[in-house]
DNA sequence: CTGAAAGCGCTAACAA
DNA sequence: TTGTTAGCGCTTTCAG
């Protein structure tokens, strides 16, 4: 199963094992010019070491990756915790070990879990930047550290971190306006309901479905761009007035996991059925808007799974010296009535919701 | 990372590592007594085994899966076996080896092959019956002499496989139901194009296509179900004569990979636009016809996830005694124009096509 | 700077 | 039926 390993390279480069691991591991106590013997050697044969007995041999993690995500949303942020740390423990035998240190909220204290995380000497770090502009001193200096840093979820725009792993605001804006102006034929009126304009991943998914729509739908109006804050209260309220200022509206985006007061809201004016909600993300309270037509569909950003490639980019590179991609984008899922029940809210098994 | 170990229960159990060994591997040169007595004090200890160690003992594979799947038609096969190949090799550390022995198409020289495999000492056996009913005696040969048999996109009833992987074809049929009633408001007309009748997976789409159909979009007629056989010319030809047929004809659902032939004859009769053709899987030939609007949408069966899986199933079940669940069914992809550049056919990247 | 040797947890061959 | 031991490939410690 493993072809050559150190011994063999000691062995032609006429050295000990001892030695072989110095050059291998770039330690200090070795000559220049046996280290560049043995590294050719090495490179020459395609040494590539044999995890299993690393593993063994350390007795302890080998990988150990801290994890800085917020709590809350439990929608969203227990299922992008299930993926990394079921995926993290499918690799245990390799020496892969997570720390889970989460934060409230998006950006409620993420710095001070950040800084004890990174006292643990890891690897790689997994956040939620739910500021990243606070957070990229942090960033920087982790990845001088040469601590990898993954974004999941949202980015960290301008900071060295090694990747980010989400679902590309603008294909979800443009997949939004798609499904939209299908269900919605001819001319029709919609409104956008997000949380913070400020928020990039907003920003984009509210600007790539404005253009889309109007592209696909000519003629139709985008009537408004509503901040809920992603506060349930305010989004029902605003939902609410929204309803009643326009008669012709048909349709409603809700960009964020928010659209339950959206919904209430819906049912509030008695207009279920009336008015198409194209939701985002899933989980069980959704499912009566599926069964009665309010909502038709929505884009599920898959948390789990994007835990999961945390992970998996991150032992890629490690174990197995793959670059780490600059970003990462994954497909979101189209979830309608049809197939809602294959999206469990976590799933513990192999490769869930995949 | 590893608590206790075959050391820690030799010592509880004043036997030696020897024993333990014998007792936890249910070989037989030990008496039931001291088995007992070793199995419950391990199970007390929670015991797991240190695949790390298992694999660098044994020092060649541990955990050998035999594949047996077509290489026709490459759309979809050559994407199953990238899942199974770049999970495989995943694993590799832990001792997991694929042999991979395709056939050339469904059901041709499965049963060879599958035999050559079987001689190999295998843990487990992933394959695709084309021609379930003879596939059955060696099938369940294997199950009684232990390899685990894992059936990939379709499914051996009747027999004792451990599971099958695959897009539950229920689910698939009424999406694609949903999608058409949706995309084609009001009463219309369809008609459904499928490989044969006779093959299971086939004909339970079509039925839960029709069935849901009816249903959603009350009024409308299926108009005709026209089986293909996954021939290029036949389906042509039939979907051309069915086009010409029909003028109330509103969609087509192509239920099979097989929807370029359809396309062509929609573009032949000059129909491009006003036909909505629902199609299945993706792969690059089918992009220009999301652009021009015949494909407004695809269900996508992620064969390359269906690879992955199964080898998953296999190792958590070996490695971590997790169980097989009898099916294992996932949620196919939607692709429209917006999402299909994320499905790129082969991604040799982590969690491709997720 | 380099070599030798112990040991990680497990399997397997051999002894008793 | 059970115990003992070598060794898998690697890291690490201690000598030289």
């Amino acid at each position: 199963m493993q072809r050559i390993g150190i011994p063999e390279i000691a062995r032609l480069a006429n050295v000990s094992i001892g030695t072989v691991d110095r050059a291998l591991h770039g330690r200090k106590e070795i000559s220049e010019s046996t280290r560049k013997r043995i590294l050719r050697i090495a490179k020459e044969l395609g040494y590539r070491p044999n995890l299993a007995a690393r593993a063994l041999s350390i007795g302890k993690s080998t990988l150990r990756i801290g994890v800085c995500i917020p709590r809350e949303v439990h929608y969203f942020y227990d299922q992008l915790r299930d993926g990394l740390l079921s995926e993290g423990r499918r690799f245990e035998a390799l020496g892969v070990e997570i720390l889970y240190q989460p934060c409230e909220r998006l950006g409620v204290g993420e710095i001070e879990r950040v800084k004890e995380l990174l006292g643990n000497g890891l690897q790689a770090l997994v956040v939620c930047p739910g500021d990243p502009h606070s957070l990229a001193q942090l960033i920087n200096q982790a990845e001088k550290q040469n601590v990898r840093v993954i974004c999941v979820a949202s980015d960290a725009p301008g900071t060295n971190r090694s990747t980010v792993i989400c679902v590309n605001p603008v294909v979800n804006g443009n997949l939004a306006a798609e499904l939209m102006s299908k269900l919605l034929p001819g001319k029709a009126d919609v409104a956008i309901i997000t949380g913070m304009i400020s928020t990039e991943d907003h920003r984009n998914k509210v600007e790539a479905f404005s253009r889309m729509y109007q592209q696909l739908s000519p003629g139709s109006r985008i009537l408004e761009v509503v901040e809920g804050h992603d506060d349930e209260d305010e989004t029902f309220q605003k939902a609410f007035v929204l309803l009643g200022r326009h008669k012709s509206l048909q349709g409603l985006y809700v960009s964020t996991a928010n659209c339950l007061p959206v919904c209430h809201a819906v049912g509030a004016r008695n207009l279920h059925g009336k008015i198409k909600v194209i939701a985002t993300d899933l989980f069980k309270e959704m499912m009566p808007y599926f069964e009665k037509g309010t909502i038709p569909a929505s884009i599920h950003q898959r948390p789990y799974v994007q835990g999961q490639i945390a992970v998996r980019l991150i032992v890629d590179y490690v174990a197995y010296g793959r670059p780490i991609p600059p970003t990462y984008y994954l497909s979101p899922h189209i979830v309608m009535r049809s197939n809602m029940q294959l999206f469990r809210e976590t799933r513990h098994d192999s490769l869930p919701e995949t």
